[in-house]
DNA sequence: CCATTATATTCGATATTGCGAATATAAGAA
DNA sequence: TTCTTATATTCGCAATATCGAATATAATGG
């Protein structure tokens, strides 16, 4: 039962265990998009977006309206968008020191003074 | 690079995405525990519970620490701590609506007000 | 040294995930 | 209806994750 629980936490952190999820949740958090923003603004191949719009529909992380000839999706809660706000700050507090792939990086985000 | 950074979030939600290693972290929660209370208190196999802590480590979600014969776990940021804390929040605002599996455990939780 | 306790790693089987190619569906436009 | 555009689903295939059994390592006691 507490099982349950957390077998329900670990399938929304499934949802959001690949890059292009992220992506997608990240290009969606100023509001809603059509699919084809979506797929044109992050470069993925028509297919490849809809499979991961899909997982996170089936986890009830997006929502889609259809209109007309097109559908768009919004992320259903902003606590998620404040879960990915955490994990910026935790990316930001422990990257240089944990990650050497990302060391170069890092000092790159930090001169530009983006992270997303 | 947008993308390694997606990828680094990604890898830490990939590390969260299971029950068990939930439970690992909500058990030390309030500190350090050693591999064997945390195997007890789970009642896990030894060998997956050693696996789990292997992922976990492998990210750096938890460190150890060796002490004579045991070694001890600690979640190494209380910002996933917060994460979870977070994730309990969208869990119960969603539980009920979203996944009818879950409906009756939602009640039970309600009347002995626990939600983990 | 050998035995014991605590923990980690390896192995092999099964299950799940991610990809792109191909195909299907849905809603107009002609 | 047929064509076109937008999106979704299906189908192999390769890669990855999970499990428990077995084995390995590390520390300690006798």
């Amino acid at each position: 039962m507490q099982d349950a629980l957390r077998q329900f936490k670990a399938d929304i952190f499934q949802a959001l265990a690949h890059p292009t999820r992220i992506a997608i949740i990240e290009v969606l958090r100023d509001g809603e998009l059509s699919a084809g923003v979506i797929i044109e603004k992050l470069a993925l191949e028509q297919a490849n977006a809809s499979q991961h719009l899909a997982v996170l529909r089936a986890k009830n992380i997006v929502v889609s309206r259809r209109e007309g000839n097109q559908v768009f999706y919004t992320v259903r809660d902003p606590l998620l968008i404040e879960v990915l706000d955490v994990m910026r700050r935790y990316f930001q507090a422990h990257v240089e020191e944990s990650m050497s792939m990302l060391k170069e990086i890092g000092r790159i985000e930090k001169k530009s003074g983006v992270t997303r």
